[in-house]
DNA sequence: CTTGTTATACGAAATACTTCGTACTAACTT
DNA sequence: AAGTTAGTACGAAGTATTTCGTATAACAAG
């Protein structure tokens, strides 16, 4: 009765947990990724191995099966999936307006000095842009 | 078997196309919000009835009952909705990095001179930066 | 009053997400 | 060789999301 639903152009929550540790580390075993994740969330040793076992299905990760402890790690750069998921939420709650975005953004404090100064930087160097 | 999943704190994407429906005209009934989202999704109207309902049990919208066609409107400002929205990802996948999720908001290239002008005055306003 | 229209309510189906148990296998220990 | 350890594979359960059909009630037109 369901037409399939659109898939889903994002990582889940689960999966964003387990790439940002990939990405940290470059390459890990299920147990790595798992030590690492007991801190936040603590799901157990199956859970991560099945998980990265779609994820590879997704093409979300590789899997180096060279050795009996697998080895995976993150298909895209931390960069592009991040580029993604703000593309995708801009134009899920902003209609692609990228200023209102920011201005939230800003508003949590939680950018320091250096960073504001980051961001001045890169908006002197947009082009076309003559304030 | 499975533990509780914390629960989603934020809306789904069906909800926050709703939500915005919602924002956009202040209060609408099941028939208004179906044939405003038939540009973009075109789901049956039974399909968004079925969502209202949903989101009325879960305390994202508010209904008016006293006419034959309910009257739904969104329970939290669009402004809140949003703050909460940039804040989950910006943990979920920047750790807290607002000045990351900026720089990739920013290279989307689809902010306007004048909100980059709206921008620069943000972050002048903000205490304690002092480049 | 009968018929057609428009509403809500409700249930059910299909997919997705997250979790973990169980089974099995390879490797290491004694 | 037998037992222990550490790994993968797989299936299943429970919640969530999205979709719509069907039933039913209210209202409007003849």
């Amino acid at each position: 009765m369901t037409r399939p639903t659109a898939p889903a152009r994002r990582p889940t929550d689960a999966e964003l947990e387990i790439l940002r540790v990939l990405w940290d580390r470059g390459r890990a075993t299920v147990r790595e990724v798992q030590e690492t994740m007991k801190m936040r969330r603590a799901p157990g040793y199956t859970t991560v191995l099945k998980l990265l076992q779609i994820m590879t299905e997704k093409g979300l990760v590789e899997r180096d099966e060279s050795e009996r402890a697998h080895v995976y790690r993150a298909r895209l750069e931390r960069q592009e999936t991040e580029r993604q998921l703000v593309g995708d939420l801009l134009e899920r709650a902003f209609g692609g307006s990228a200023s209102r975005l920011i201005l939230h953004a800003l508003a949590t404090k939680s950018a320091s000095v250096e960073e504001i100064a980051e961001i001045r930087e890169f908006l002197d160097r947009i082009p076309g842009d003559k304030a």
